[in-house]
DNA sequence: ATTTTTGCAAATCATTTGCATATAT
DNA sequence: ATATATGCAAATGATTTGCAAAAAT
């Protein structure tokens, strides 16, 4: 669970001000589940009447993400989606039924990543794992 | 290394045309070492008096994604680029720098991705692994 | 007071679509 | 002959940008 006041504390530690849009951006984030798209977060907001802007939305993703508090994430089919994301998880399990997800820990993944850099010869800097699949609300025939 | 005529065979093997421009797409594809976008086959499709269309490069790499012959990525920046795909690489390693990609094989991943859906509940279905680096050739100083 | 951030509107960029024509089978 | 694929141009959708006004430091 990312709470409100962690998504505005990585803002005041980058130096970055504390308004009201990002305030609101932030209990948005913070609201959700699973991941989701900058657009709905636009229609929450306009749903809402929280007057927060697209430009403002998409902005305040854009450094968020820099920051690590939200990380983006495409989704199988293409589209461009986010999570808020916890500092301990470096990838994420994605519920292709109701869009939550889980963040999981590194289950051995870097000895691969490293193992691959010496099969390769590539000096691997980053690497991203995401997993699709269905979560065990969605299997019990829960959500959506 | 993938041929024009792999290309051209699997379209033909599933029953689609072959036809002058989606001969032409995959001649681009096939002179492709790396990574690359659609708009950069459109741009040479253009500079080199192709006469292939924006709307038949996306509709061919559509299908050749869906055919499983090119592979979408999404670079960390965001952008959607394409690699040529040999059929039994899952993942591909891409060079930061020159864009080059290499394909390479599943060194244990499956069982890490069977970890994580124990560890999580969900039941997985796919996962989609991407390493990004620097290759040997730019290591050593060389293209770009 | 100064710098950062915002909203607005317009611009841009990537991708998709409708439809009449051309092409492969 | 018939179904499929293409080019064109226009539509769509997502994201970005310029700029003047507003808010945070």
């Amino acid at each position: 669970m990312v709470e409100v006041t962690d998504i505005l504390d990585v803002l005041d530690r980058a130096g970055h001000r504390r308004t009201a849009p990002r305030r609101t951006v932030a209990e948005l984030i913070a609201e959700r589940e699973g991941h989701f798209t900058a657009d709905s977060l636009l229609d929450e907001s306009r749903e809402r009447h929280l007057g927060v802007d697209r430009a403002t939305i998409f902005r305040s993703l854009e450094l968020l993400a820099e920051l690590g508090v939200v990380e983006r994430l495409d989704l199988p089919s293409g589209e461009h989606a986010f999570v808020a994301c916890e500092a301990r998880h470096h990838h994420h399990v994605v519920c292709s039924s109701c869009g939550r997800s889980t963040g999981v820990a590194d289950h051995g993944l870097d000895r691969i990543a490293a193992a691959i850099g010496t099969a390769t010869g590539y000096r691997i800097d980053t690497h991203r794992l995401e997993l699709f699949g269905t979560c065990p609300a969605c299997q019990a025939g829960g959500p959506l």
